[in-house]
DNA sequence: TCAAAAGTGTTCCTGTTACACCCATGA
DNA sequence: TCATGGGTGTAACAGGAACACTTTTGA
């Protein structure tokens, strides 16, 4: 193996699709670049991996540089994007990842190496740069696909939630109504949810609450 | 994004997972490395990327070099593998693959390079080199649940070939025994293979052949 | 008493599993 | 005629989708 050990010309990067669910409403996070060639142009947050970084901490670490966020909720790998002309200024392959995070944990701040960061809605997004829209699209459907099957809805849900709040974060998700009755028999058959005692949440019938019996990844494969 | 635009120490590197039937028992190619730090241990056929290499040209070149093997089948990006100390010579991130190829195409052909290429029981590995050993147990995953949804098992078939030689190469793969009436079933169900005429393929009851439609991927997500 | 959201079951359809016998051929 | 593999159908079950009314509360 290690065919040309010599030099290489190829730097690493990882890209992250952070999604997050506000207003009912699929929110993805993409922050407004400085440098060129992509002055002025929406893109996915991302960077260069430093030595002693994984694809993971790097991801962490550039989510904390470029948009204040400080703590790492659902984060999977997505795929690595690796075609030559993805970046017209030299070779970078981009290991792509896709998170959810809660809405209400940080306040989004820009620095001076990006001119905004803010919150897109999922399905109108605006010309990226790079191959981050395509590396978005995989990210989405990566997301829908493991919504089903994981838990990975507690890092956008609080702590105690009633399961109308559970139903639009994954209508939120999926794009589509659900029908209640089955997407409470599904939810609570997967198991991953527990009740608690009641709400009062105002002006109507009180709802019951639920906790997730595990907030860390479970489920997922 | 890029933020250290200076000069990273990171390789990049492609690993590929080769998968066949010989048997009716699945395999998998290994290649026996010289070099240090693994001298005589068994690996996956992999290799750093040119810089005009995408990893999937980099895995057909490998292959080509380290066995012999001339023509790229269904080839797919498995998952980025980068944890820091995977390579004791440096930091490499690879590129996994995963490949399901033809048995008899090619004769394995050893290089100056390596010491042996050899198949080698997917359900009996030597102790691999790097992080290999999980490698290898992701692409047999991805293989085992893609196999259900594609046509993957052409690549592995005759061109014209009965169900029960489907049955064989699913079971092979699968690491377990089919009902014959659920795979018929289901197979034609899935309607990427078509009917030809029949066969008398020796010494008992011709069986009915059949054709993939395409012969390329499909159905794969 | 009304508006608003919570809560609840059944039917249909589809896909998966388990299972046993007759058929066509060459030797 | 027999040994060998080819070929076929049905019943039970599980999971997903469609669908409408009653209950509880605060205003």
């Amino acid at each position: 193996m290690r065919r040309h050990p010599s030099k290489q010309q190829i730097k690493v990067a990882a890209d992250a699709a952070i999604f997050t669910v506000i207003g009912g409403r699929l929110q993805i996070l993409l922050i407004r670049m400085k440098k060129r060639p992509f002055t002025g142009r929406w893109a996915l947050p991302g960077g260069l991996l430093g030595d002693r970084d994984t694809a993971r901490s790097a991801v962490c670490r550039i989510l904390e540089e470029q948009a204040g966020m400080t703590s790492c909720y659902f984060l999977e790998q997505l795929a690595a994007f690796d075609t030559p002309a993805r970046d017209p200024l030299g070779r970078v392959v981009s290991i792509g990842h896709f998170a959810l995070v809660p809405p209400t944990d940080f306040r989004l701040r820009t620095t001076p190496k990006y001119s905004d960061v803010r919150w897109w809605r999922a399905d109108r997004l605006p010309p990226l740069a790079y191959d981050h829209k395509a590396q978005a699209a995989a990210a989405l459907a990566r997301l829908r696909s493991e919504l089903g099957r994981s838990n990975i809805a507690w890092s956008v849900l609080p702590r105690a939630f009633t399961l109308a709040q559970a139903q639009s974060v994954y209508e939120a998700i999926l794009g589509r109504t659900l029908d209640k009755r089955n997407f409470r028999k599904k939810f609570l058959a997967l198991g991953l949810a527990a009740p608690l005692g009641r709400k009062s949440s105002g002006a109507h019938r009180p709802a019951a609450l639920y906790r997730f019996r595990s907030r860390r990844a479970a489920g997922s494969l």
